[in-house]
DNA sequence: CTGTTAGCGCATTCAG
DNA sequence: CTGAATGCGCTAACAG
C-alpha cells in the first residue's frame, strides 16, 4: 500500500504537505500542488479511508436500517427503489452506505449498537416506523444523528422525517372512488401497527363521512401480505351480503394479491369492483389491469431522506425536520364508474 | 468517547491487556478478564472500527456491487432478496456489508476503486456479470478478491462465482412443455447479452432439438423487461401464423408483464398458451394465474457468494471456486396441457 | 499471565 | 507557504 509518506519521500516534501493537498489547502503553491499530484498519480496513491476516518472523527457513511424481516416485506419493491433513491444522494456527496443485514428485532439493534458505538456511519436512516422501536429509542437517548422515512412513533417534532401526506392521499384515493359512484368502499391494509397504513386508513374513513358514508367495520380488514389468514379476511369481504363495489388498498403488492383473488372468484376488475391503491410501483404498470395508485415518489423519499441526515450530520445544531413528499393520483384501469346491478 | 486507555486506568491493568480481553485471548487469567469486563460495562466501552481496522488491515466489510440502474432492472424483487441471503451470512459473521450506489457504469467503477483503494472493504460481490466488465477488469488486476453472482465473462475458472445451472434449468423447464404436449414453444428473454439470458436460452433450444422440434427464430425475441420495444415484439409473437402454445419466459417479473399482455388480448393461460419461467420471486405465487417457475433460490445464491468471499478475504489462498446452486421446478398453475384445436 | 514499546495512515496544531 | 511534532484508538511483537 502507497501512503501518503511514500509520495511525500518521492516529492521530497513533508506528509503534511501531502495531507494538505489530499484537502487542496489553498495555501499551498500550485507548484507544489502539482508535482505531489502528479506523484499520486505516478504511485497510484488511493487516501486510506480508515486512518482518515480515525483522525476527523467522521466516516462519511451512514447506515441503513432495514426493517425486520421475519415476513416477507422486504420482497417489495418499495426498498429496491428507496435504496436507489438514498443511493443517488449518498453517491453525489461521496458518502458510503452500510446495510443493515439483521433479520429479527434484536439482531438489528447490536448492529446499530455496532454502527453507532464503532463509529462506522455518521448517521442511519430508518425504513421502518415501528411503534415503540427499541432501535430508535437507543438512537434518540445517544444523540446519534438519524431520520426515518415514515412517521415516527413518539417525539414527532424532534425527529427529523420525511414522509407522505397519507392522510389525504387515503382521502383523496377513496375521494375518487366515491366521485365515481362507489358507495359500498372496502379497505385492505398492511400490518395496523405501521403508521402508513393507520394514515391512510384514516383518510378513507373521514372522505367516507364527509361523503355521507358509512365505514362499516366488516369493510375493513388487515392482511401481511396475503399470507395464511390474509385470504381468508379478503375471501370472507366477498362474501358479505353486500360485498363492496370498490376497495382501498395500502399496497401496490397486496392489490397484486387481491387482484389474484378477486380473478379466482370471478369477479372482474374493475367492472365487478375497482381497486386502487397506494405506492405506484413498477410492478402495477405492467399488471393488468393496470392499477390506478397514489404514487408516492419512493424514489424521493429516500433522497430527501439522505439529503436531510447528511445535512445533520454535518451541522448538529440542524433542527430536526419533518419533510413532506408530494403525492400524486395515477389514474390508470382499476378504477371505474360505479354501473348499479352490475354484479 | 470512552477508550480502551479509560478502562485501562480504570481497572489499573495496561490497554494490550484490555484488548487481548476484547479479543478474549486465553492467556488473561480470568479474574482480569472479569475485572475488564465489568469496567467495560460500567463504563458503555465499544471498540472503535477504525482503529482496529487501521491496524489489523481487516475491515471485516464486503462491498456489494449492483448492476448500473439504467433500466428498471433494480425493482426486480431479486435484487432484495441476494440481499437478505448475502446478509445472513455477513451478519452472522459479524461482517458488514456496503452497498454500492452508483448509476452509471463509471460511477461505480469509481466507487469500487475507492471500496479498494481506501480499504473500505475486504472484498466485493457482484450482483451481475456483464460482457467485458470494467469493474471485473480492475478487481482481478488489483488481485482483489471479489466473488459474482452467475456466469463469468472470462476467466471462468479463475474466479469463484455461484450460479445455477441455467442451461440445464432451461432445458428441464422446456421439456416439461414439451411433454405436456407443447410442440409450439416460444422464448422470451431479457437483455440477451446478460449470461442468464443465454444459458437459458439455449438450454431451450437444446430441449427443443432433442425432441426433433425445431426453435424457429421468430419464437425467440428479447426485450428489457416490457419497456418500448418490448411490448412490440411480444405483440408480433402473437400474431404469428403458428402462434405458440407455450412459452418460456427467463425472469418471472417478464412473465408478469407478458400475461398482462395476453391477459389484454384476449389470450387465456395457461388455456390457451402456457408460461413457464424462471426466479419464484414471491410475487410468482401470489398472482394468478400462479406462476410454474424454476425456483433458483436466490437467497442461498446470495449467501454462498457471501461466504465463499469471506473465506478467500480471510484466506488468500483459497483456490477459485465455482459453486452451483441447484434449482428445483416449482409446478403451479399457468402451464396445461396441449390439447389440440384448443385456439 | 501482563506491561512496554512501537506503529497503522493520516490530519492538525504550532512554529517558522 | 511549509515542516516537525503529536495523537486519533487500537493491536502486536517483545520482554518479563
Amino acid at each position: 500500500m502507497v501512503t501518503i509518506k511514500d509520495i511525500a519521500k518521492a516529492t521530497g516534501v513533508s506528509t503534511s504537505t501531502v495531507s494538505r493537498v489530499i484537502a487542496d489547502n489553498p495555501k499551498i503553491s500550485s507548484d507544489t500542488k502539482k508535482k505531489v499530484r502528479k506523484a499520486m498519480k505516478e504511485f497510484g496513491y488511493h487516501p486510506n479511508i480508515n486512518a482518515r476516518n480515525l483522525v476527523v472523527k467522521s466516516t462519511k457513511a451512514i447506515g441503513v436500517i432495514m426493517p425486520s424481516s421475519a415476513d416477507k416485506a422486504l420482497q417489495n419493491p418499495f426498498f429496491p427503489e428507496v435504496l436507489r433513491g438514498i443511493g443517488s444522494v449518498t453517491h453525489k456527496l461521496q458518502y458510503s452506505m452500510v446495510l443493515s443485514s439483521g433479520q429479527t428485532e434484536d439482531e438489528i439493534f447490536r448492529e446499530v449498537e455496532r454502527m453507532v458505538y464503532g463509529s462506522q456511519v455518521d448517521g442511519v436512516i430508518l425504513l421502518y416506523s415501528r411503534v415503540n422501536d427499541r432501535v430508535t429509542h437507543f438512537l434518540r437517548e445517544e444523540g446519534f444523528p438519524y431520520t426515518i422515512i415514515g412517521k415516527p412513533y413518539e417525539h414527532i417534532n424532534e425527529t427529523t422525517h420525511v414522509d407522505n401526506d397519507n392522510y389525504n392521499a387515503g382521502k383523496e384515493i377513496t375521494h375518487l372512488l366515491i366521485e365515481k359512484g362507489h358507495e359500498q368502499i372496502a379497505f385492505i391494509g398492511g400490518s395496523k401497527d405501521l403508521f402508513v397504513t393507520m394514515d391512510r386508513e384514516k383518510g378513507y374513513e373521514d372522505a367516507l363521512h364527509e361523503a355521507g358514508l358509512e365505514a362499516k367495520k366488516e369493510y375493513k380488514i388487515h392482511t401481511e401480505f396475503l399470507k395464511s389468514g390474509g385470504r381468508e379476511a379478503v375471501e370472507s369481504l366477498l362474501d358479505l351480503k353486500h360485498r363492496p363495489t370498490a376497495i382501498v388498498v395500502s399496497d401496490d403488492l397486496i392489490s397484486i394479491g387481491v387482484l389474484g383473488m378477486l380473478e379466482e372468484s370471478g369477479i372482474n376488475v374493475p367492472e365487478d369492483i375497482s381497486l386502487a391503491s397506494f405506492n405506484n410501483v413498477y410492478l402495477s404498470e405492467i399488471i393488468r389491469p393496470a392499477l390506478t395508485t397514489v404514487d408516492i415518489q419512493i424514489h424521493e423519499l429516500g433522497a430527501q431522506s439522505a439529503k436531510a441526515l447528511i445535512e445533520k450530520t454535518i451541522d448538529k445544531s440542524e433542527p430536526a425536520k419533518r419533510i413532506i413528499i408530494p403525492y400524486k393520483i395515477v389514474y390508470r384501469d382499476s378504477v371505474s364508474q360505479f354501473v348499479k346491478g352490475a354484479t
